[in-house]
DNA sequence: TCATTTCACTTGTCTAGACATCTAAAACTA
DNA sequence: TAGTTTTAGATGTCTAGACAAGTGAAATGA
Protein backbone atom coordinates (compact mmCIF):
# COMPACT_ATOMS: atom_id res chain seq x y z
CA UNK A 1 0.00 0.00 0.00
CA UNK A 2 2.72 2.50 0.93
CA UNK A 3 5.82 2.79 -1.45
CA UNK A 4 9.13 3.68 0.51
CA UNK A 5 10.84 4.08 -2.69
CA UNK A 6 8.80 6.67 -4.34
CA UNK A 7 9.82 10.00 -4.45
CA UNK A 8 6.42 10.52 -2.96
CA UNK A 9 6.50 11.16 0.54
CA UNK A 10 4.53 8.71 3.00
CA UNK A 11 2.58 11.21 4.57
CA UNK A 12 1.59 12.43 1.38
CA UNK A 13 0.89 9.19 0.00
CA UNK A 14 -1.11 8.12 3.22
CA UNK A 15 -3.12 11.34 2.62
CA UNK A 16 -4.52 10.21 -0.59
CA UNK A 17 -5.04 6.93 0.27
CA UNK A 18 -7.14 8.01 3.56
CA UNK A 19 -9.12 10.93 0.67
CA UNK A 20 -9.89 8.33 -1.56
CA UNK A 21 -10.53 6.07 1.21
CA UNK A 22 -13.11 8.26 2.61
CA UNK A 23 -14.96 8.81 -0.46
CA UNK A 24 -15.27 5.03 -1.39
CA UNK A 25 -16.76 4.35 2.29
CA UNK A 26 -17.71 6.79 5.02
CA UNK A 27 -20.41 9.81 4.84
CA UNK A 28 -19.91 13.39 6.47
CA UNK A 29 -20.02 13.52 9.70
CA UNK A 30 -19.01 9.97 10.63
CA UNK A 31 -16.02 9.38 13.21
CA UNK A 32 -12.75 8.39 10.82
CA UNK A 33 -10.31 5.57 12.08
CA UNK A 34 -8.14 6.44 14.98
CA UNK A 35 -4.21 7.51 14.46
CA UNK A 36 -3.60 3.83 16.33
CA UNK A 37 -5.63 1.88 13.86
CA UNK A 38 -4.01 3.77 10.61
CA UNK A 39 -0.67 3.39 12.15
CA UNK A 40 -1.20 -0.17 12.02
CA UNK A 41 -2.92 -0.51 8.52
CA UNK A 42 -0.17 1.63 6.68
CA UNK A 43 2.92 -0.09 8.95
CA UNK A 44 3.96 3.57 9.76
CA UNK A 45 5.01 5.33 12.74
CA UNK A 46 2.15 7.52 14.51
CA UNK A 47 3.71 11.22 13.80
CA UNK A 48 3.47 10.00 9.96
CA UNK A 49 -0.20 8.84 10.02
CA UNK A 50 -0.46 12.52 12.00
CA UNK A 51 1.17 14.29 9.40
CA UNK A 52 -0.71 12.58 6.44
CA UNK A 53 -4.43 13.59 8.57
CA UNK A 54 -3.18 17.44 8.67
CA UNK A 55 -2.79 17.30 5.42
CA UNK A 56 -6.51 16.37 5.29
CA UNK A 57 -7.47 19.29 7.99
CA UNK A 58 -5.69 22.00 6.30
CA UNK A 59 -7.91 20.86 3.25
CA UNK A 60 -11.28 20.27 5.44
CA UNK A 61 -11.76 17.07 4.89
CA UNK A 62 -10.90 16.31 7.93
CA UNK A 63 -11.81 17.28 11.37
CA UNK A 64 -10.46 16.59 14.94
CA UNK A 65 -12.05 16.30 17.73
CA UNK A 66 -9.55 16.53 21.20
CA UNK A 67 -9.56 13.15 23.08
CA UNK A 68 -12.39 12.16 20.92
CA UNK A 69 -11.64 11.37 17.01
CA UNK A 70 -11.08 12.44 13.59
CA UNK A 71 -14.37 13.36 11.65
CA UNK A 72 -15.19 13.23 8.05
CA UNK A 73 -15.91 16.73 7.62
CA UNK A 74 -19.60 17.50 6.57
CA UNK A 75 -19.62 18.87 2.73
CA UNK A 76 -17.72 22.21 2.24
CA UNK A 77 -14.96 22.67 -0.23
CA UNK A 78 -16.03 19.67 -2.17
CA UNK A 79 -19.49 21.06 -2.64
CA UNK A 80 -17.74 24.00 -4.93
CA UNK A 81 -15.36 22.13 -6.11
CA UNK A 82 -17.59 19.29 -7.91
CA UNK A 83 -20.42 21.34 -8.88
CA UNK A 84 -19.62 24.80 -9.21
CA UNK A 85 -23.20 25.42 -7.66
CA UNK A 86 -22.19 28.65 -5.70
CA UNK A 87 -24.87 30.76 -4.86
CA UNK A 88 -24.94 33.68 -6.43
CA UNK A 89 -26.14 37.11 -4.81
CA UNK A 90 -26.32 41.07 -5.84
CA UNK A 91 -24.95 43.27 -3.94
CA UNK A 92 -27.50 45.65 -5.17
CA UNK A 93 -30.25 43.81 -3.52
CA UNK A 94 -30.29 45.50 0.18
CA UNK A 95 -31.53 42.54 2.31
CA UNK A 96 -29.74 39.24 1.20
CA UNK A 97 -30.82 35.81 1.32
CA UNK A 98 -33.98 34.96 2.67
CA UNK A 99 -33.80 33.46 6.20
CA UNK A 100 -32.55 35.40 9.31
CA UNK A 101 -31.92 34.29 12.67
CA UNK A 102 -30.49 37.12 15.33
CA UNK A 103 -27.70 35.59 17.39
CA UNK A 104 -27.96 38.29 20.13
CA UNK A 105 -27.96 42.16 20.37
CA UNK A 106 -26.26 44.29 22.67
CA UNK A 107 -25.36 48.19 22.84
CA UNK A 108 -21.96 49.39 22.45
CA UNK A 109 -20.04 52.34 22.20
CA UNK A 110 -19.52 54.03 18.76
CA UNK A 111 -15.46 53.71 18.21
CA UNK A 112 -13.21 53.21 15.56
CA UNK A 113 -14.77 52.41 12.18
CA UNK A 114 -17.85 52.27 13.79
CA UNK A 115 -18.10 55.78 14.30
CA UNK A 116 -16.26 56.74 11.50
CA UNK A 117 -18.47 55.15 9.17
CA UNK A 118 -21.64 56.35 10.77
CA UNK A 119 -20.44 59.69 11.53
CA UNK A 120 -20.38 59.51 15.02
CA UNK A 121 -18.43 60.94 17.96
CA UNK A 122 -16.43 58.52 20.15
CA UNK A 123 -19.00 56.79 22.60
CA UNK A 124 -22.25 57.43 20.76
CA UNK A 125 -24.36 55.15 21.54
CA UNK A 126 -24.86 52.41 18.87
CA UNK A 127 -27.27 49.07 18.92
CA UNK A 128 -24.92 46.25 17.24
CA UNK A 129 -26.99 43.24 16.08
CA UNK A 130 -25.40 39.88 14.74
CA UNK A 131 -27.60 37.51 12.61
CA UNK A 132 -27.21 34.76 10.28
CA UNK A 133 -28.54 34.25 7.06
CA UNK A 134 -29.30 31.23 5.24
CA UNK A 135 -29.90 29.88 1.86
CA UNK A 136 -31.53 26.17 1.72
CA UNK A 137 -31.35 25.81 4.93
CA UNK A 138 -27.86 25.68 5.21
CA UNK A 139 -25.38 28.89 6.93
CA UNK A 140 -24.30 30.98 4.14
CA UNK A 141 -23.58 33.94 5.99
CA UNK A 142 -22.99 36.49 9.30
CA UNK A 143 -24.12 39.43 9.24
CA UNK A 144 -23.14 42.50 12.19
CA UNK A 145 -25.55 45.19 12.10
CA UNK A 146 -24.14 48.92 13.65
CA UNK A 147 -27.56 51.34 13.83
CA UNK A 148 -27.31 54.28 16.29
CA UNK A 149 -29.51 53.50 19.15
CA UNK A 150 -31.62 56.97 19.28
CA UNK A 151 -32.82 56.03 15.71
CA UNK A 152 -34.49 53.00 16.55
CA UNK A 153 -34.73 51.68 19.67
CA UNK A 154 -36.98 49.53 19.45
CA UNK A 155 -34.61 47.47 17.89
CA UNK A 156 -33.26 46.30 21.33
CA UNK A 157 -36.55 44.78 22.22
CA UNK A 158 -38.50 43.72 18.82
CA UNK A 159 -36.50 43.00 16.13
CA UNK A 160 -36.29 38.92 16.17
CA UNK A 161 -36.09 37.96 12.51
CA UNK A 162 -36.19 39.27 9.08
CA UNK A 163 -35.04 42.00 7.24
CA UNK A 164 -33.44 44.57 9.38
CA UNK A 165 -34.62 46.96 6.57
CA UNK A 166 -38.09 46.63 6.72
CA UNK A 167 -37.96 46.44 9.99
CA UNK A 168 -36.34 50.06 9.91
CA UNK A 169 -38.89 51.14 7.54
CA UNK A 170 -41.95 50.13 9.49
CA UNK A 171 -40.97 50.87 12.82
CA UNK A 172 -38.89 54.47 12.19
CA UNK A 173 -40.04 55.46 9.16
CA UNK A 174 -36.97 55.26 8.31
CA UNK A 175 -35.96 54.56 3.65
CA UNK A 176 -32.33 52.76 3.92
CA UNK A 177 -30.69 53.34 0.80
CA UNK A 178 -27.10 51.78 0.03
CA UNK A 179 -24.68 54.13 -0.05
CA UNK A 180 -21.08 52.51 -0.42
CA UNK A 181 -19.99 49.21 -0.58
CA UNK A 182 -16.07 47.61 0.31
CA UNK A 183 -15.80 44.16 -0.88
CA UNK A 184 -12.82 41.62 0.46
CA UNK A 185 -11.66 38.52 1.29
CA UNK A 186 -10.22 37.50 4.75
CA UNK A 187 -9.53 34.36 7.21
CA UNK A 188 -12.55 33.98 9.51
CA UNK A 189 -12.14 34.12 13.36
CA UNK A 190 -12.07 31.05 15.23
CA UNK A 191 -16.11 32.21 15.88
CA UNK A 192 -16.67 33.45 12.55
CA UNK A 193 -15.61 29.91 11.28
CA UNK A 194 -17.44 27.97 13.78
CA UNK A 195 -20.71 29.78 13.55
CA UNK A 196 -20.70 29.33 9.80
CA UNK A 197 -19.61 25.79 10.26
CA UNK A 198 -17.16 26.00 7.95
CA UNK A 199 -13.26 24.73 7.99
CA UNK A 200 -11.62 27.15 9.86
CA UNK A 201 -8.72 26.95 6.81
CA UNK A 202 -11.15 28.29 4.36
CA UNK A 203 -11.78 32.19 3.31
CA UNK A 204 -14.74 34.64 3.52
CA UNK A 205 -16.02 37.50 1.59
CA UNK A 206 -16.56 40.22 3.37
CA UNK A 207 -18.60 43.17 2.19
CA UNK A 208 -18.71 45.97 4.23
CA UNK A 209 -21.67 48.53 3.71
CA UNK A 210 -23.27 51.79 5.06
CA UNK A 211 -26.89 52.56 4.72
CA UNK A 212 -28.13 56.24 4.82
CA UNK A 213 -31.88 57.46 5.58
CA UNK A 214 -32.84 58.84 2.00
CA UNK A 215 -34.86 62.13 3.25
CA UNK A 216 -32.60 63.24 5.85
CA UNK A 217 -29.17 62.07 4.45
CA UNK A 218 -27.98 61.01 7.72
CA UNK A 219 -26.01 57.19 8.22
CA UNK A 220 -28.11 54.74 9.71
CA UNK A 221 -26.62 51.27 9.17
CA UNK A 222 -23.00 49.58 9.01
CA UNK A 223 -22.93 46.35 8.55
CA UNK A 224 -20.14 43.69 8.12
CA UNK A 225 -21.40 40.20 5.97
CA UNK A 226 -19.11 37.48 5.88
CA UNK A 227 -20.09 34.96 3.21
CA UNK A 228 -19.27 31.42 3.13
CA UNK A 229 -16.33 31.30 0.17
CA UNK A 230 -17.81 28.04 -0.79
CA UNK A 231 -21.07 28.76 -1.06
CA UNK A 232 -21.77 32.27 -2.31
CA UNK A 233 -20.34 34.85 -4.92
CA UNK A 234 -21.43 37.86 -5.63
CA UNK A 235 -22.47 39.17 -8.76
CA UNK A 236 -22.03 42.64 -9.79
CA UNK A 237 -24.37 44.00 -11.97
CA UNK A 238 -24.46 46.62 -14.15
CA UNK A 239 -26.82 49.90 -15.15
CA UNK A 240 -26.64 50.31 -18.60
CA UNK B 1 12.86 32.57 29.05
CA UNK B 2 10.28 28.95 28.99
CA UNK B 3 8.12 28.58 32.11
CA UNK B 4 7.58 24.35 31.84
CA UNK B 5 4.82 24.46 34.28
CA UNK B 6 2.74 26.78 32.78
CA UNK B 7 -0.26 25.96 30.81
CA UNK B 8 0.08 27.48 27.86
CA UNK B 9 2.14 25.22 25.62
CA UNK B 10 6.04 25.06 25.17
CA UNK B 11 5.70 25.69 20.78
CA UNK B 12 3.28 28.72 22.01
CA UNK B 13 5.44 30.16 24.25
CA UNK B 14 8.13 30.11 21.53
CA UNK B 15 5.88 31.11 19.07
CA UNK B 16 5.12 34.33 20.69
CA UNK B 17 8.60 34.96 22.11
CA UNK B 18 9.70 34.80 18.16
CA UNK B 19 6.96 37.20 17.46
CA UNK B 20 8.38 39.37 20.05
CA UNK B 21 12.10 38.89 19.09
CA UNK B 22 10.99 39.42 15.30
CA UNK B 23 9.24 43.20 15.81
CA UNK B 24 12.45 44.02 18.03
CA UNK B 25 15.61 43.18 16.13
CA UNK B 26 14.10 42.11 12.63
CA UNK B 27 13.28 43.72 9.47
CA UNK B 28 11.57 41.72 6.84
CA UNK B 29 13.22 39.80 4.00
CA UNK B 30 16.00 39.06 7.08
CA UNK B 31 17.18 35.69 7.06
CA UNK B 32 15.61 34.71 10.79
CA UNK B 33 18.11 32.54 13.16
CA UNK B 34 18.01 28.51 12.50
CA UNK B 35 16.07 25.82 13.77
CA UNK B 36 20.40 24.80 15.50
CA UNK B 37 20.13 27.80 17.11
CA UNK B 38 16.55 28.09 18.33
CA UNK B 39 16.80 24.58 19.87
CA UNK B 40 19.79 26.19 22.07
CA UNK B 41 18.29 29.39 22.84
CA UNK B 42 15.31 27.98 24.06
CA UNK B 43 16.80 24.98 25.42
CA UNK B 44 13.79 22.38 23.84
CA UNK B 45 14.08 19.79 20.89
CA UNK B 46 14.37 20.83 17.86
CA UNK B 47 10.30 19.36 16.88
CA UNK B 48 8.97 21.82 19.49
CA UNK B 49 10.88 24.59 17.71
CA UNK B 50 9.61 23.48 14.49
CA UNK B 51 5.97 23.72 15.35
CA UNK B 52 6.48 26.79 16.98
CA UNK B 53 7.51 28.47 13.69
CA UNK B 54 4.85 26.61 11.72
CA UNK B 55 2.09 28.68 13.57
CA UNK B 56 4.18 31.61 12.30
CA UNK B 57 4.05 30.60 9.33
CA UNK B 58 0.85 29.83 9.33
CA UNK B 59 0.47 33.23 10.14
CA UNK B 60 2.69 35.06 7.51
CA UNK B 61 5.24 36.17 9.46
CA UNK B 62 7.71 33.58 9.23
CA UNK B 63 8.67 31.76 5.32
CA UNK B 64 10.96 28.99 5.21
CA UNK B 65 12.97 27.59 2.25
CA UNK B 66 13.93 24.41 1.81
CA UNK B 67 17.97 24.06 2.42
CA UNK B 68 18.40 27.62 3.20
CA UNK B 69 16.25 29.17 6.21
CA UNK B 70 13.75 30.79 7.68
CA UNK B 71 12.83 34.45 7.01
CA UNK B 72 10.58 37.68 8.50
CA UNK B 73 7.83 37.66 5.69
CA UNK B 74 7.41 41.25 3.51
CA UNK B 75 5.13 43.04 4.80
CA UNK B 76 1.57 41.73 4.24
CA UNK B 77 -0.85 40.99 7.23
CA UNK B 78 0.38 43.33 9.25
CA UNK B 79 0.42 45.87 6.47
CA UNK B 80 -3.41 45.53 6.28
CA UNK B 81 -3.92 45.28 9.60
CA UNK B 82 -1.93 48.17 11.21
CA UNK B 83 -3.03 51.47 9.00
CA UNK B 84 -5.85 49.39 7.07
CA UNK B 85 -4.08 51.29 3.99
CA UNK B 86 -5.50 48.66 1.28
CA UNK B 87 -5.92 49.92 -2.02
CA UNK B 88 -9.47 50.74 -3.20
CA UNK B 89 -10.24 49.68 -6.54
CA UNK B 90 -13.45 49.61 -8.09
CA UNK B 91 -14.82 46.81 -10.39
CA UNK B 92 -16.45 49.48 -12.57
CA UNK B 93 -13.08 50.10 -14.33
CA UNK B 94 -12.12 48.50 -17.30
CA UNK B 95 -8.35 48.15 -16.73
CA UNK B 96 -7.42 47.80 -13.17
CA UNK B 97 -3.86 49.33 -11.94
CA UNK B 98 -2.11 50.92 -13.79
CA UNK B 99 1.54 49.02 -14.05
CA UNK B 100 0.86 45.60 -16.31
CA UNK B 101 3.56 42.72 -17.16
CA UNK B 102 3.28 39.89 -18.97
CA UNK B 103 4.43 36.35 -18.01
CA UNK B 104 3.48 34.39 -21.11
CA UNK B 105 1.06 34.19 -24.12
CA UNK B 106 -0.20 30.83 -25.55
CA UNK B 107 -3.04 29.00 -27.53
CA UNK B 108 -4.70 26.73 -25.92
CA UNK B 109 -8.28 25.08 -26.86
CA UNK B 110 -11.61 26.01 -25.29
CA UNK B 111 -13.32 23.87 -22.63
CA UNK B 112 -15.02 24.20 -20.07
CA UNK B 113 -15.51 27.52 -18.54
CA UNK B 114 -13.70 29.24 -20.85
CA UNK B 115 -16.30 28.12 -24.22
CA UNK B 116 -18.99 28.62 -21.81
CA UNK B 117 -18.45 32.13 -21.28
CA UNK B 118 -16.91 32.75 -24.33
CA UNK B 119 -19.61 31.02 -25.77
CA UNK B 120 -17.09 29.22 -28.12
CA UNK B 121 -16.86 25.34 -29.18
CA UNK B 122 -15.03 23.41 -27.62
CA UNK B 123 -11.60 23.29 -29.19
CA UNK B 124 -12.26 26.71 -30.64
CA UNK B 125 -8.65 28.59 -30.23
CA UNK B 126 -8.38 30.92 -27.39
CA UNK B 127 -5.13 32.78 -26.55
CA UNK B 128 -4.35 33.05 -23.02
CA UNK B 129 -2.43 36.02 -21.58
CA UNK B 130 -1.30 35.97 -17.75
CA UNK B 131 0.01 39.25 -16.63
CA UNK B 132 1.21 40.93 -13.44
CA UNK B 133 -0.42 44.17 -12.26
CA UNK B 134 1.49 46.16 -9.76
CA UNK B 135 0.58 49.28 -7.51
CA UNK B 136 3.00 51.42 -6.73
CA UNK B 137 5.71 49.05 -7.53
CA UNK B 138 4.53 46.50 -5.38
CA UNK B 139 2.43 43.31 -7.26
CA UNK B 140 -1.08 43.39 -6.35
CA UNK B 141 -2.80 41.00 -8.77
CA UNK B 142 -2.86 37.96 -11.14
CA UNK B 143 -4.83 38.50 -14.18
CA UNK B 144 -5.49 35.72 -16.85
CA UNK B 145 -7.33 36.51 -19.95
CA UNK B 146 -8.96 34.57 -22.30
CA UNK B 147 -9.70 35.80 -25.67
CA UNK B 148 -10.94 33.71 -29.07
CA UNK B 149 -7.78 33.92 -31.77
CA UNK B 150 -9.84 34.79 -34.38
CA UNK B 151 -10.76 37.93 -32.45
CA UNK B 152 -6.93 39.62 -32.35
CA UNK B 153 -3.75 37.46 -33.63
CA UNK B 154 -1.53 39.92 -32.98
CA UNK B 155 -2.19 39.44 -29.18
CA UNK B 156 0.21 36.84 -29.68
CA UNK B 157 3.14 38.26 -31.22
CA UNK B 158 2.42 42.16 -30.12
CA UNK B 159 1.14 42.75 -26.95
CA UNK B 160 3.70 43.35 -24.24
CA UNK B 161 2.47 45.15 -21.39
CA UNK B 162 -0.35 48.22 -20.47
CA UNK B 163 -3.80 47.73 -20.72
CA UNK B 164 -5.11 45.00 -22.88
CA UNK B 165 -8.31 46.68 -23.50
CA UNK B 166 -6.61 49.46 -25.35
CA UNK B 167 -4.88 46.78 -27.00
CA UNK B 168 -7.89 45.56 -28.70
CA UNK B 169 -9.19 48.75 -29.69
CA UNK B 170 -6.39 49.55 -31.48
CA UNK B 171 -5.72 46.71 -33.17
CA UNK B 172 -8.77 45.46 -33.97
CA UNK B 173 -11.10 48.41 -33.90
CA UNK B 174 -12.87 46.56 -31.05
CA UNK B 175 -15.01 48.67 -27.92
CA UNK B 176 -15.02 45.83 -24.79
CA UNK B 177 -17.79 46.31 -22.54
CA UNK B 178 -18.23 44.84 -19.33
CA UNK B 179 -21.65 42.53 -18.82
CA UNK B 180 -20.72 40.61 -16.32
CA UNK B 181 -18.74 39.96 -13.42
CA UNK B 182 -18.38 37.74 -10.14
CA UNK B 183 -16.77 38.50 -7.04
CA UNK B 184 -15.62 35.76 -4.61
CA UNK B 185 -13.12 34.82 -2.34
CA UNK B 186 -10.43 31.67 -2.36
CA UNK B 187 -7.22 30.37 -1.74
CA UNK B 188 -4.58 30.90 -3.87
CA UNK B 189 -2.71 27.75 -5.72
CA UNK B 190 1.11 27.17 -4.91
CA UNK B 191 1.69 28.86 -8.51
CA UNK B 192 -0.46 31.94 -7.75
CA UNK B 193 0.40 32.94 -4.15
CA UNK B 194 4.46 32.84 -5.41
CA UNK B 195 3.81 35.17 -8.33
CA UNK B 196 1.95 37.68 -5.93
CA UNK B 197 4.72 37.00 -3.51
CA UNK B 198 1.86 36.53 -0.56
CA UNK B 199 2.01 33.72 2.08
CA UNK B 200 0.16 30.40 0.85
CA UNK B 201 -2.27 31.00 4.09
CA UNK B 202 -3.73 34.00 2.94
CA UNK B 203 -6.51 34.27 0.85
CA UNK B 204 -7.22 36.01 -3.08
CA UNK B 205 -10.25 37.85 -3.82
CA UNK B 206 -11.35 36.83 -7.52
CA UNK B 207 -13.12 38.56 -10.07
CA UNK B 208 -14.31 37.20 -13.05
CA UNK B 209 -15.45 38.70 -16.09
CA UNK B 210 -16.72 38.58 -19.50
CA UNK B 211 -16.37 41.09 -22.07
CA UNK B 212 -18.25 42.07 -25.18
CA UNK B 213 -18.14 44.13 -28.30
CA UNK B 214 -20.35 47.18 -28.21
CA UNK B 215 -20.97 46.96 -31.88
CA UNK B 216 -21.51 43.31 -32.65
CA UNK B 217 -22.25 41.93 -28.62
CA UNK B 218 -19.76 39.17 -29.41
CA UNK B 219 -17.98 37.85 -26.12
CA UNK B 220 -14.49 38.70 -27.08
CA UNK B 221 -12.71 38.99 -23.42
CA UNK B 222 -13.03 36.24 -20.66
CA UNK B 223 -10.21 37.32 -17.88
CA UNK B 224 -9.79 35.52 -14.02
CA UNK B 225 -8.26 38.25 -11.55
CA UNK B 226 -6.64 36.95 -8.39
CA UNK B 227 -6.50 40.35 -5.99
CA UNK B 228 -4.10 40.15 -2.79
CA UNK B 229 -6.54 40.48 -0.29
CA UNK B 230 -4.00 42.09 2.03
CA UNK B 231 -3.48 45.11 -0.72
CA UNK B 232 -6.75 45.36 -2.74
CA UNK B 233 -10.73 45.89 -1.83
CA UNK B 234 -13.28 46.48 -4.34
CA UNK B 235 -15.81 49.30 -4.16
CA UNK B 236 -18.72 48.91 -5.59
CA UNK B 237 -19.70 52.43 -7.22
CA UNK B 238 -23.26 52.83 -7.15
CA UNK B 239 -25.24 54.71 -10.09
CA UNK B 240 -28.04 56.89 -8.86
C1' DT C 1 -31.62 6.91 41.67
C1' DC C 2 -28.20 10.12 40.94
C1' DA C 3 -23.77 11.99 41.49
C1' DT C 4 -18.89 10.81 41.55
C1' DT C 5 -14.95 8.28 40.40
C1' DT C 6 -12.49 5.31 37.66
C1' DC C 7 -11.09 3.58 33.29
C1' DA C 8 -10.08 2.84 28.49
C1' DC C 9 -9.21 5.25 24.58
C1' DT C 10 -8.62 9.27 21.95
C1' DT C 11 -5.81 13.24 20.30
C1' DG C 12 -1.96 16.64 21.83
C1' DT C 13 2.76 17.72 23.21
C1' DC C 14 7.56 16.90 23.85
C1' DT C 15 11.90 14.50 23.44
C1' DA C 16 15.77 12.01 20.91
C1' DG C 17 17.94 10.68 16.95
C1' DA C 18 18.62 9.13 12.08
C1' DC C 19 18.73 10.07 7.43
C1' DA C 20 16.96 12.68 3.13
C1' DT C 21 16.88 16.69 0.40
C1' DC C 22 18.00 21.16 -0.88
C1' DT C 23 21.03 25.41 -1.18
C1' DA C 24 24.86 28.23 -1.71
C1' DA C 25 29.43 28.74 -1.53
C1' DA C 26 33.95 26.81 -1.45
C1' DA C 27 37.19 23.78 -3.56
C1' DC C 28 38.58 21.59 -7.46
C1' DT C 29 39.55 20.57 -12.37
C1' DA C 30 40.03 21.12 -17.23
C1' DT D 1 38.72 31.39 -16.53
C1' DA D 2 34.66 28.60 -16.56
C1' DG D 3 32.44 24.67 -15.45
C1' DT D 4 32.10 20.82 -12.11
C1' DT D 5 32.34 18.58 -7.77
C1' DT D 6 32.53 18.67 -2.95
C1' DT D 7 31.04 20.17 1.39
C1' DA D 8 28.86 22.49 5.28
C1' DG D 9 24.73 23.70 6.88
C1' DA D 10 19.93 24.45 6.46
C1' DT D 11 15.11 22.50 6.33
C1' DG D 12 12.18 18.08 5.50
C1' DT D 13 10.78 13.38 6.66
C1' DC D 14 10.43 9.36 9.46
C1' DT D 15 10.87 6.56 13.52
C1' DA D 16 10.37 5.41 18.60
C1' DG D 17 8.65 6.27 22.89
C1' DA D 18 6.86 8.88 26.98
C1' DC D 19 3.56 11.51 29.15
C1' DA D 20 -0.38 15.16 29.11
C1' DA D 21 -5.06 16.23 28.44
C1' DG D 22 -9.73 15.62 26.90
C1' DT D 23 -13.91 12.46 26.22
C1' DG D 24 -17.44 9.32 27.18
C1' DA D 25 -18.96 5.30 29.20
C1' DA D 26 -18.71 2.03 32.79
C1' DA D 27 -18.14 1.11 37.61
C1' DT D 28 -18.82 2.76 42.10
C1' DG D 29 -20.70 5.09 45.89
C1' DA D 30 -24.18 7.49 48.93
Amino acid sequence: MIDRYSPEKIYMQISKAIEADIQDVFEPGDLYLSEKVLTEKFGVNRHTVRRAIEELVKQGILEKRHGFGTFIAEKRLAYCIKGHQRFTESVEANDLLAESTVLNKKVISARGGVAEKLQLKNNDEVIQVDSLRKVEGKVAALITHFIPKDICPAISEKYESGSLGEFLKAESNIQPKRISSLVSSAMPNAEDSFRLGMASSQPVLKVKTVNEDTQTGRRIEYSITRFRSDMIQLEILINT
